[in-house]
DNA sequence: TGCAAGCGATTAACATGTTAACTATACTCA
DNA sequence: TGAGTATAGTTAACATGTTAATCGCTTGCA
């Protein structure tokens, strides 16, 4: 009876775990955030990584390509499979890096600064209508517990 | 000049953007967790959205996949796919509905109850490691954070 | 009763996530 | 200088994410 007490307290204990689980709750955040901007960008034909990299290079001009995996925190397979989309859409060239030919430099063309002109500011109006309902003031917390929690864990390797 | 100058402006304003991004820091931190997890599991031949579902059915006994999908925070097309394997390796099985034909319900085997109880100790201890590092009190706080950002935003629809 | 609408689960198709292997280039130090 | 090591990028293989379509069952309602 008690060791059957015990595994059932266990259960409750674990079940609890379930519903707070750090990750599933940072997973239902974003997941809560990026229901916005989906919609959005599927009328412009992009995904939410396809418009990472593009809003990228639009900040930078040129980049190789560890640089934009790291700026748009994107693996190194799904960049490659994204900057391929992407060339054959036009809307990025690709040219060598003078002193060292492993890498790879990426830029917008003409057409690609176009999409980004085009998608950014519909980008910005719902990033400022979250800021609005969720509060700007919270929001500001929100970002810098998070900073805080991926330094603390040692995330962002970089910078 | 004054153009060129302007267009510099609005370039630095979107790289305070992409830095900043609500969906991308919650990734990052999502992705710091994430990091401690995955070689764990992956030493148990799991991914973290197949440790999700045993997880769910380990609290729950029997349920049905609107409920499971539901719980563990999947898609319906996921969620087939991560039973039908769970199936095949005996970790699962299915069973038919009372009164409705559509449902189907699943539950552990013994042999996935013990996979469960073989991993869940060793996730504890990660959750208790993380918790320590960054601080409880401080995590309790992104908890609350993260609860009110997913309801503002409507996220959580269920429950 | 019977049919239209809704729902649970699955399947399809394409994009990304994740790890590992591989190629080509660059570096290092004996 | 040259073998060993490290790095940038790509490719491969499999699992999941995302949307849309489908199929069978259920429910509401004329």
């Amino acid at each position: 009876m008690s060791a059957s007490l015990a595994r059932r307290a266990r259960a409750s204990d674990f079940l609890r775990d379930i519903e707070l689980s750090l990750p599933l709750q940072l997973l239902k955040a974003r997941e809560a955030a990026m229901t916005r901007f989906r919609p959005m960008l599927r009328g412009h034909h992009l995904t939410e990584q396809q418009w990472r990299v593009i809003r990228v290079l639009a900040a930078s001009a040129t980049l190789d390509g560890r640089e934009l995996a790291r700026r748009s925190f994107l693996l190194a397979p799904s960049l490659t499979r994204i900057l391929k989309y992407f060339e054959m859409q036009k809307m990025i060239k690709r040219s060598a890096h003078a002193s060292d030919q492993r890498r790879v430099l990426f830029a917008l063309t003409a057409k690609g600064r176009r999409l980004f002109e085009q998608v950014a500011p519909h980008a910005e109006a719902l990033y400022a209508a979250i800021a609005s309902e969720f509060g700007g003031q919270k929001l500001e917390t929100l970002y810098e517990l998070l900073a805080e929690f991926s330094a603390a864990l040692g995330g962002g390797e970089g910078e």
